[in-house]
RNA sequence: GGGCCGUUAGCUCAGGUGGUUAGAGCGCAGUCCUGAUAAGACUGAGGUCCGUGGUUCGAGUCCACGACGGCCCA
């Protein structure tokens, strides 16, 4: 046996001729790895690695002619810092095209920036301190865009120092840059095809709107000013065209709406009720009658709410000259009984739905409130009234009128301006839209085409939503954006898109010196109109930043103005993958441009990925103050560590619970086990000189352990493949994970004295060719999951023997799975000597008897044992278990008794509910009629007075321990553990006892493994006995020179108790 | 209010097409091993599989309803 290092040092000292032999030999050797590692700073030098060699640019350069792959980064904001979650989606975006990568593929990952829109703008409004948009204009667009732009970038750092040291290989040599003149000329393009294909159109869109500062709230400013509030609640009259002394009876919060109102909703299936109160009759929904009407009424007709479609009523106010649509029933799906009449007024100006509702049926948009929020002329009496303070005044008029049927107050929460606490209105603004309605069953098709992850994206989320699809509101009255690029004369009111800056030039009446394509400069440019030749001036709008994102597959290339051929390449994605938050943002964006340009979606795979929660399932936000900074975890754990956390612990659509313990676990359970026999490995194969180049024992004839370690490797090495492919690094992980646990705590546990050994025969040779293969392949595997331990591995593994292998991991080829390696039978096989040990050692704690003493027998009690013929995974088994012999016994009656009951799956479907029977006549049977039944083979029972025949296979048969006899069952096996004891046998245990304690000793006194050692024993009786029989054991396992018997020499005495004995022990050095 | 997802051991998660002993890791308790050693192995305790109905000979698994949690949209 050979003793293994302590130090370098040691080798060299004590290997004289080892070292001679080293000095003559050239060839590259294996280093010993420390069992002493730092994740964070062994990727710390994997990155400087990485760097120097510009090892990303060399794994796409070496791609350049292969297929492409093609992967499109979903531009961050850098307004802002990354978070964790950020590193959970790099993660997911980088494993992809590193694993295409390894696969052959070319994957260019350009990265690139989302630069425009509100949020930057509102940082920047936070430094200036300014407050509202007339403020903004008063400082000067022109400054305040050169503010924003200068803001854009001003976490870029952060951003790309986190995406580095998490190993995300982007490329940010030429990122592409919403605000970019060459990105926004490209999206111009886009709309300019949208507005050719007639796709275009100004309308109106309802925001929320504060009148105080005139201008529109974003969702998430409108979140913040969310506050409870009592409004009037009236139920008004609308009167019936036809039958004037009978009314829809309507309810609202909003009376100010009321003289904008140009159709009433119900819901077409609801049961609506006709009552009769007094001489006047109303309609309302069955189910509210009780609780709205006031008195003692009479139902004298009971409908559906589609027959009340098309009914007229009078207008409630004479304002606005009757048209042919308005002013009538109409169904809508959006109307119910949970409050109100069922019956909802609709003014399309102040609604979402209303004006949904009204772009669907063609009716008109009636608007008599100024931008200021107070009554237009078009309603006279109330003229220049702030519209909540004409509520009342409105509500005493209908009174009056007898149009109103009560009124009270209603508490709600409602939205105020988070800046000056005005109520918002809903209030429609004109805005240009692109009619994706008219897309609809193109996107739906595009849809069906995606392969979304998780799969429910398709039909569920993401498909609801473009049932539903909207028409795209494009204006922002913004500063900081692409500009709408409309010009509006100012003559003849013609509109007119341009497509391009050369268009622009080519139609100017002149260019400011100074031009770039945002406000206010493309504002200065005066345009020539082609109808009337009179001036052209731009409406005032940008766009919707989310338009900016989708039109990346194009803009990022400046197609079609530069770039075709490239662009050609690279569309549509291979794969993308975002937060599921996206579904509205960028995964619509995207879809919705493609699908008008081009009539086919922008990615063909799309991952989605859920919210990253704090260690309690909340979610992280500032206020909670449970942000985890992605940094802390890193430095802690390592970069690899979170990454495989966030790729085994859950599919990528679920949320995830982080917390340092979670990602801490990860280098316990995985990463330091597989470093651990990393250490084994190197530490052997650098003492043994193994040259991995050396011819490798055929595999066929390789021991059991060792077909069985690879038939596992390179089931997980398709597995892995086929996991990647259909981009599930969960599953794949998860088995890489299983594969590292096997290898080390049963490959390398099994195979330990293989490596020790002296000999240089073919088992060694076979066992260091296996692990070294096993491992090699691991670091590939891992490689696009944990790219710096992945290259870590394979440096030392491949690199440090062969400096013509590739230079790193990332630069080789996936690994192909060898499939004839792979031996189910011989897997199972092992599965159940792993099981039969863990059995035997379930049996032996509870026999009270240590694993040093050797027992005879251990039995396996087993019908179909996949280990009859198996001879090397018994040897396994027996010595796992330190025993004589492992045997099988197929009548086991001494031992156990058995229970049978029917296999259900089996007869299940053959005898139907007779089953149930059948098992409770199989429960009365005697220990000896089952033994019987076991024996015999087969059984003939009656059940319900019918016979039926059994065959063995039809019984489920379970032994059990018999008492008295060491067993344990489970699944199908049961092992029985002969405990008796001879002499001899306790003889041979207290050797193993006793070289324990020696070794404890040698420990103790600081020898170094391989320090010979003069060992002196003074013991009596059975001890004494014990120590003569087995010397040479002693001596051999001890590394003594000589085992002498006697009192020990002063000093060096060590008194120990064996079994009950006492014992003085000596130890002293020796040299050989 | 609508849509989608989830609910299995103290915690994090597995549990093809329904089959009668529901698994793993961590944690906990105990034991073992010791030439991978500031490692390793094993065993054990721990579960009304969210609830209620239904389909079925048989439901963690299929269906309906409900509860709770999360996300998205109103």
């Amino acid at each position: 046996m050979r003793p293994s290092l302590g130090t370098g040092a040691f080798i060299l000292s004590a290997y004289g001729g080892f070292r001679a032999r080293r000095r003559s030999d050239r060839r590259m050797a294996f280093q010993p790895a420390s069992s002493k590692i730092s994740f964070p700073e062994m990727e710390e030098r994997m990155l400087r690695f990485w760097n120097e060699q510009g090892v990303f640019e060399k794994s796409v350069r070496a791609r350049a002619d292969a297929p492409k792959f093609t992967f499109y980064e979903g531009p961050p904001t850098a307004n802002g810092r990354p978070g964790v979650h950020h590193v959970l989606a790099r993660a997911y975006k980088d494993v992809i095209p590193r694993y295409k990568t390894m696969r052959g593929y070319s994957v260019p990952r350009k990265a690139g920036w989302d630069t425009h829109g509100l949020p930057v703008e509102i940082e920047v409004e936070k430094d200036l301190g300014l407050n509202s948009k007339r403020e903004i204009e008063a400082f000067g667009i022109r400054e305040f865009n050169e503010r924003c732009k200068a803001s854009v970038f001003r976490y870029e750092a952060d951003w790309r120092k986190l995406s580095e040291r998490i190993g995300f290989w982007l490329d940010y040599s030429d990122p592409y840059v919403t605000f970019h003149d060459g990105y926004i000329e490209s999206v111009w393009w886009i709309l300019r095809q949208m507005w050719d294909k007639g796709l275009m159109y100004k309308g109106y869109k309802v925001v929320p709107y504060c009148p105080r500062c005139g201008t529109p709230l974003s969702s998430h400013e409108v979140a913040l000013g969310y506050d409870k509030t009592n409004d009037p609640s009236v139920y008004v009259k609308m009167r019936l065209v036809d039958d004037p002394r009978t009314s829809l009876l309507v309810w609202t919060t909003t009376p100010w709406t009321l003289p904008a109102n140009v159709a009433c909703a119900i819901a077409p299936d609801v049961t609506y009720v006709r009552v009769k109160q007094g001489e006047e009759e109303l309609i309302l929904a069955a189910a509210l009658a009780e609780q709205v009407l006031q008195g003692p009424y009479e139902i004298t007709a009971e409908m559906k709410g589609s027959a009340l479609v098309g009914l007229r009523y009078e207008p409630l106010f004479p304002f606005f000259v009757p048209q042919d649509r308005a002013w009538s029933v109409i169904a809508a799906d959006f109307v119910t009984t949970e409050d109100g009449t069922g019956i909802v007024h609709l003014a399309p100006a102040y609604g979402e739905d209303d004006m949904e509702m009204s772009r669907r049926h063609g009716l008109p948009v009636l608007h008599p409130v100024g931008p200021d929020g107070r009554y237009t002329s078009d309603v006279r009496p109330w003229e220049g009234v702030f519209v909540k303070d004409a509520d009342p005044r409105i509500i005493d008029d209908l009174r009056a009128r007898g149009l109103l049927y009560k009124a009270g107050t209603y508490e709600h929460t409602y939205p105020f301006c988070w800046r000056c606490d005005t109520p918002l209105l809903y209030y429609a603004r004109s805005s240009f839209h692109v009619a994706m309605t008219a897309m609809r069953d193109d996107l739906l098709a595009a849809n069906q085409t995606v392969n979304w992850v998780p799969e429910h994206i398709r039909d569920g989320r993401f498909g609801n939503w473009l049932q539903k699809v909207n028409d795209w509101a494009l204006s922002r009255e913004r500063y900081w954006g692409t500009p709408l690029p409309v010009w509006t004369c100012e003559d003849c009111d013609h509109l007119h898109c341009v497509g391009s800056i050369a268009e622009l030039r080519s139609m100017a009446k002149s260019m400011p010196a100074h031009f770039e394509l945002h406000r206010p400069y493309v504002d200065e440019v005066v345009v020539a109109c082609p109808k009337c030749a009179g001036d052209m001036r731009r409406v005032k709008d940008l766009i919707d930043v989310w338009f900016d994102s989708g039109a990346m597959p194009v803009a990022q290339w400046h197609h079609p103005f530069e770039n075709q051929d490239v662009f050609a390449r690279s569309f549509p994605a291979d794969y993308i993958c975002e937060g599921i938050d996206q579904t509205r943002g960028w995964f619509y964006s995207l879809m919705a441009i493609s699908t008008v340009l081009f009539g086919v979606s922008s990615y063909r795979t799309c991952v989605c990925l859920e919210l990253v929660l704090d260690e309690e399932g909340q979610k992280m936000s500032k206020s909670r103050g449970n942000v985890i900074d992605p940094w802390t975890l890193i430095e802690r754990s390592g970069a690899d560590a979170l990454r495989w956390y966030f790729f085994a612990v859950s599919p990528p659509g679920t949320p995830k619970r982080l917390g340092p313990s979670a990602v801490d676990d990860v280098v316990r359970r995985f990463f330091l086990t597989l470093w651990n026999t990393h250490v084994f490995f190197t530490t052997y194969a650098a003492l043994d000189r193994f040259d991995p180049r050396s011819p490798a024992p055929d595999r066929a004839q390789r021991p059991a352990l060792d077909r069985w370690l690879l038939s596992r490797l390179h089931g997980v090495v398709r597995d892995t493949t086929a996991n990647l492919d259909a981009y599930d690094p969960t599953t794949a992980a998860r088995d890489i994970e299983r594969l590292v646990e096997d290898l080390s705590t049963w490959y390398v546990r099994r195979g330990r004295r293989r490596y020790w050994k002296t000999q240089d025969d073919a088992d060694k040779q076979s066992a260091y060719h296996t692990l070294y293969e096993a491992l090699v392949t691991v670091a590939k595997l891992i490689a696009p999951f944990a790219p710096f331990l992945g290259e870590a591995l394979y440096q030392d593994l491949v690199r440090a023997v062969d400096d013509r292998a590739p230079e790193s991991v990332h630069l080789c080829d996936w690994p192909a799975a060898d499939e004839a390696g792979i031996d189910r039978p011989l897997e199972d096989a092992m599965e159940e000597a792993q099981r039969v040990v863990g059995l035997g050692r379930a049996a032996r704690a509870r026999s009270k008897r240590k694993v040093r003493q050797p027992l005879p027998a251990a039995l396996i009690v087993s019908h179909a044992s996949r280990l009859t013929d198996r001879p090397e995974l018994l040897a396994h088994v027996a010595e796992e278990l330190n025993v004589k012999t492992v045997r099988f016994v197929e009548r086991a009656t001494d031992y156990v008794t058995y229970e049978i009951k029917p296999r259900f799956d089996r007869l299940g479907p053959k005898l139907g509910a007779k089953v149930r029977e059948l098992a409770t006549v199989l429960s009365a049977f005697s220990a000896e009629e089952t033994a019987r039944v076991v024996a015999d083979g087969h059984l003939n029972v009656s059940v319900n007075g019918e016979a039926v025949a059994l065959a063995l296979g039809d019984l489920d048969v379970r032994a059990r321990e018999r008492e008295g006899f060491v067993a344990e069952a489970g699944h199908g096996d049961v092992v029985v553990l002969d405990a008796h004891v001879d002499a001899a046998l306790a003889r041979e245990g207290l050797a193993r006892e006793l070289v324990h304690h020696v070794q404890q000793a040698r420990r103790d006194a600081g020898f170094s493994v391989d320090q010979r050692i003069e060992l002196v024993i003074d013991a009596g009786g059975e001890v004494a006995e014990a120590v003569r029989e087995h010397e040479a054991f002693l001596a051999d396992e001890t590394l003594a020179v000589e085992v002498r018997r006697g009192a020990p020499e002063e000093g060096r005495q060590r008194e120990i108790r064996v079994d009950g004995h006492r014992v003085v022990l000596g130890l002293a050095p020796r040299t050989v």
